[in-house]
RNA sequence: GGCCCGUUGGUCAAGCGGCUAAGACGACGCCCUUUCACGGCGUAAUCAUGGGUUCGAUUCCCGUACGGGUCACCA
């Protein structure tokens, strides 16, 4: 075979070489260990919870003083998205990961660009033709239906599946096939070929699970797919190695075809990159565990966090401890300092798949809301109010005052209350300070209803005085109590519950539920002044049954 | 089915040949407390399994089971 003549046959225009882009992208000229790393999404539009987890590469890039870029794979037309690139920069950059180079709103930046890959279809035909030409390529005329009948067959004879031995048609047929079907116009696509042995098996060195042994593989996988453009694979492999890319760090599916990768790069001569393959995010399913997926599983979406208000530091800083396991420590032991300055490591990362716990999450979104100022919790729930409650946000506007007050009822000191962790829990738990979103959803307290109600109501309402202290105002509340023949002392109470009507907790929780319509509810004096005199007045009456 | 990865309490996990096997979330109990929270103190674990190696295995090796992933001109 004229492997020269094939490869200009098929590849005409491209004149290029292999060197001439090794001198347009050359070494990076960065410190020593810097890491180079990328996240590179298809643009589906669906930015998921997979994708930020990788952009952990960003840490490790610029703890190192490297370079973390943004690539666009998008050698899939038609799954591809309008608004999809911009939805990813913006997903991340709400996340605080910002990107040195690569594709931005705009266009791109960078010098090792274009980093679309539908853009660098010449460079990696130039690839391809080189390969060619050492024999190590050729096109394959397959239909789709072939390969179909190929799978059938296969599965028929319990062989393993894939294009190789007798099942490669194509690789050795003469000259004259090919250009008969290149005559008659049949697609094709340009395969590797592959001298493997599924006997060896190779060390791979993965920056997360230390050293793996895969399997040489003996397929002969697709390069080009027909119209010209690279699959996956192949495109990686070029891409990393030009964008001189040093840790490749990807989900563990790609695990599989790790031994096409190593192959391709071992067999142009190009230094293996990193790889760093993370465990999968998985959820419960019934009783058995299974990877989150992007069909049934809303919470896999980007949006959802953002949708329900979770504060984004709070989803990174789930994130972080998932994917590191000493960093909840380390945050533990320095509550203020920055998470960015927590030194992460690959070494810390999990190799095996972990439920994805919205309760944790959840945990963890608290205990940061309690840490921040009323200005803070203030703002960051109007603006999300301001997409997602349009309604809340109106009235935040219109009674700052208020819902200033209320967001700062139990902020603040040592013990900082933990009522919500997101926007969408926050506008929840603080409706009842708003006298439009008022309403009574928990029941009076049996010992303190009847014709007690209206008994403890009616006094509380004669001796309540805007101008006492908190002191002042509870000393009051005792003597109301003990008046009406209830327990100043709960303990008193279980333990002679027949001597007392009941105990001040009926009474406070009494006075709990007209003010708040829960009995679940902050401090009653704070809450009273954030409502003001008249509108506690008026709740305390309205709550009078008859 | 082939291949690959994984398996410590309900969940996330530390552990990297010798420990009463950390810690966090959740659950439950108790304490503190006017309530609600917060906080404090506790309770619950035969490290999937069989066989090696070793004076000694949760830690190393092999098998088995189970779970997950992947076998496209999708990434």
């Amino acid at each position: 075979m004229d492997y020269q003549a094939l490869a200009d046959l098929l590849f005409p225009e491209i004149t290029g070489t292999i060197g001439d882009y090794e001198a347009k992208y050359p070494p990076r000229n960065l410190p020593e260990g810097a890491v180079v790393t990328r996240i590179a999404p298809s643009p589906t539009g669906f930015v998921h919870l997979g994708n930020l987890y990788n952009a952990i590469g960003e840490r490790l890039a610029h703890q190192t003083g490297g370079v973390f870029y943004l690539r666009i794979e998008d050698t899939d037309q038609k799954r591809e998205v309008e608004g999809a690139v911009e939805a990813v920069i913006d997903a991340m950059n709400f996340y605080g990961v910002h990107f040195d180079e690569g594709v931005t709103k705009d266009g791109e930046s960078g010098a090792y660009g274009p980093y679309r890959q539908r853009q660098r279809k010449t460079l990696y035909q130039t690839v391809a033709k080189a390969l060619l030409l050492r024999g190590l390529a050729y096109p394959c005329f397959c239909t789709e239906e072939d390969l179909a009948k190929m799978h059938e067959e296969q599965e028929a004879a319990k062989e393993n599946y894939g294009y190789y031995g007798k099942y490669a048609i194509w690789r050795d047929r003469p000259m004259e096939d090919i250009k008969a079907e290149l005559q008659k116009g049949t697609e094709w696509v340009l395969r590797f070929r592959s001298e493997g042995d599924p006997a060896n098996m190779i060390p791979v060195q993965d920056g997360i699970r230390g050293e793996l042994k895969v399997q040489e593989n003996y397929t002969d996988f697709v390069l080009l797919k027909s119209d010209g453009i690279p699959t996956y694979h192949f495109a990686h492999v070029c891409d990393d190695h030009f964008m001189r890319t040093t840790h490749v760090i990807r989900d563990e599916s790609w695990l599989a075809t790790l031994p096409i990768h190593v192959q391709l790069f071992d067999t142009l001569g190009w230094q293996r990159p990193v790889y760093c393959h993370t465990a999968t995010l998985m959820k419960m399913d019934g009783s058995s565990k299974r990877k989150l997926s992007k069909r049934k599983d809303p919470e896999l979406a980007l949006s959802y966090y953002s949708e329900a208000g979770v504060p984004q530091e709070a989803t990174w800083l789930y994130l972080l401890t998932v994917l590191n396991s000493n960093f909840e420590e380390w945050h533990m032991a320095n509550p203020d300092a920055d998470s960015r300055a927590f030194t992460f490591s690959l070494e810390k990362m999990s190799t095996s798949g972990s439920l994805f716990d919205l309760e944790k999450l959840d945990n963890i979104a608290k205990e940061y809301l309690s840490r921040q100022s009323a200005d803070f919790v203030y703002d960051g729930l109007l603006t999300w109010a301001k997409t997602y409650d349009t309604a809340l946000a109106e009235r935040m506007q219109q009674k700052e005052a208020l819902y200033r007050g209320a967001v700062a009822v139990g902020r603040g000191g040592e013990k900082p209350r933990k009522d919500y962790g997101s926007w969408s829990a926050a506008a929840k738990f603080l409706s009842f300070y708003d006298a439009d979103t008022f309403e009574i959803t928990d029941a009076c307290p049996e010992n303190a209803d009847g014709d007690k109600r209206n008994a403890i109501l009616d006094g509380y309402l004669e001796t309540l005085d805007f101008a006492d202290t908190q002191e002042e105002w509870f000393a009051k509340v005792k003597t109301l109590t003990e008046s009406l023949g209830y327990a100043v002392q709960p303990k008193k109470y279980k333990k002679n519950p027949e001597l007392y009507c009941g105990s001040i907790v009926d009474v406070t929780n009494l006075l709990r539920v007209a003010v708040t319509g829960r009995q679940n509810a902050p401090d009653l004096w704070e809450i009273s002044h954030v409502l003001g005199e008249a509108e506690t007045r008026r709740r305390l009456k309205d709550y009078r049954n008859g």
